[in-house]
DNA sequence: TTTGGAATAATTGTCGACAATCTGACGAGG
DNA sequence: CCTCGTCAGATTGTCGACAATTATTCCAAA
């Protein structure tokens, strides 16, 4: 299904479904890293005006998937390791944070759900091994439980609607499906253990090595990549 | 000067001075926290047209300071404990990772600079005792050089632009210029001898013991004023 | 040939008007 | 008397056009 189509099942605004389909087409790599957002030919692409178009730009660059320059117009980011470390500094942090926030404040019934989940991968993932949808919506989910179990607002929306699809972007955009999967899930189980035993401090140094890994893996990728 | 005679003198677009004027009104209560925002009436106010408006809407949504919801309109965010706390969290986090980067990074004149307008500070503070410059420019002040100093794009963009203009408006709206002005100084005082040693885990530790009094010094006056 | 600058083209910022959606009042029916 | 549906008013979302700014091209002079 192409980026347009998705266009045509009303969503609830158009600068709503505006601003979807432009940050998949981003993360996807779609529309390149470091090119030139024209107003004019993408409100011709999807076929509305400037008004609804220049507010998802907005919101883009909320999230920092574009630039924008005062009278000169926007630029899609490009990836680099500099960005790549600041990024993950700030996640580490964030993420270890929600962990311990997490421990406190989720509910039993809900670890019981992100227990569930992991197994569900588990499966999941025996079945279509070395496909790549555990690393990217399976992790993606985990993450995002976690998160939400911090119950802060402010956390929340800062890591989900603003972070996490740049970190996306550099995993779709650098093939990052790779032999990191299984580790990644023993990972996972151990943070929902911490959690469940309520240590928020055991939990918060499982997830921050956790993404370490996580970013070392992707910073070798992405020097490789620019040899 | 009133808010209004801010846009006399031109910025960059209207937009900018419109975040800029409707900012510092909602952070100094000029609009009241929960009161509904009309974009005809505020539009009518400030003599612009809806559009550059909105944007100033978005970029205002985007540091907090108002709530939008699709198709009903946008209101002035509300100051409770709950928020307080959790606004404080993140703020504690990522200003103890601020000092452990600028630890890490600072240049040593950034470094002499950072104590050179702690002095300045010392002999204002002395010069008009009591008064409420300290707790606002120069706080503020403090804290934006060592976020400056952590060299980390994100971490800078999150603090300066989104996260602080929440911090300022519930300081200024709850009145807060009360006797911890000394003793916020020697915590600044403690704070920076530990970066310009390098010691970035102890600067954390101390930013978040200071970040950590502040918040409880908000939310007892946060808890006085709703009786 | 290279450089400087002016004219031109293209892009962004802003405007006023129209369409879609929500809010609140009013009245009919239970 | 209360509930529900309808209608008017107001507000938000979107559109196309104009103004202001920036980038580009082209020509002239050194």
């Amino acid at each position: 299904m192409s980026v347009e189509q998705l266009l045509l099942r009303p969503s609830v605004t158009a600068s709503d479904r505006l601003l979807l389909a432009i940050q998949q087409a981003i993360v996807e790599g779609e529309i390149a890293p470091g090119s030139k957002i024209s107003e004019p030919e993408l409100a011709r692409r999807f076929q509305v005006s400037r008004a609804p178009l220049r507010e998802a730009l907005a919101r883009l660059e909320r999230c920092h998937l574009i630039e924008r320059v005062p009278n000169a117009g926007a630029r899609v980011v490009t990836l680099t390791p500099e960005k790549l470390i600041s990024l993950y500094q700030l996640r580490e942090e964030l993420e270890g944070l929600a962990c311990r926030l997490a421990a406190q404040h989720m509910a039993e019934s809900e670890i019981e759900e992100l227990r569930e989940l992991l197994d569900d991968h588990l499966k999941t993932q025996r079945v279509r091994e070395g496909e790549s949808y555990y690393q990217e919506a399976g992790d993606l989910d985990f993450h995002y439980r976690i998160i939400l179990g911090s119950k802060n607002p402010y956390l929340i929306n800062l890591l989900c609607n603003e972070l996490y699809f740049l970190v996306r972007m550099y995993r779709v955009q650098l093939g990052m499906n790779g032999p990191r999967v299984s580790k990644a899930f023993d990972e996972h189980k151990a943070i929902i253990n911490a959690i469940a035993n309520r240590d928020g401090e055991l939990a918060d140094l499982l997830m921050r090595r956790h993404i370490g890994a996580s970013r070392l893996n992707i910073q070798i990728q992405l020097n490789s990549e620019r040899n």
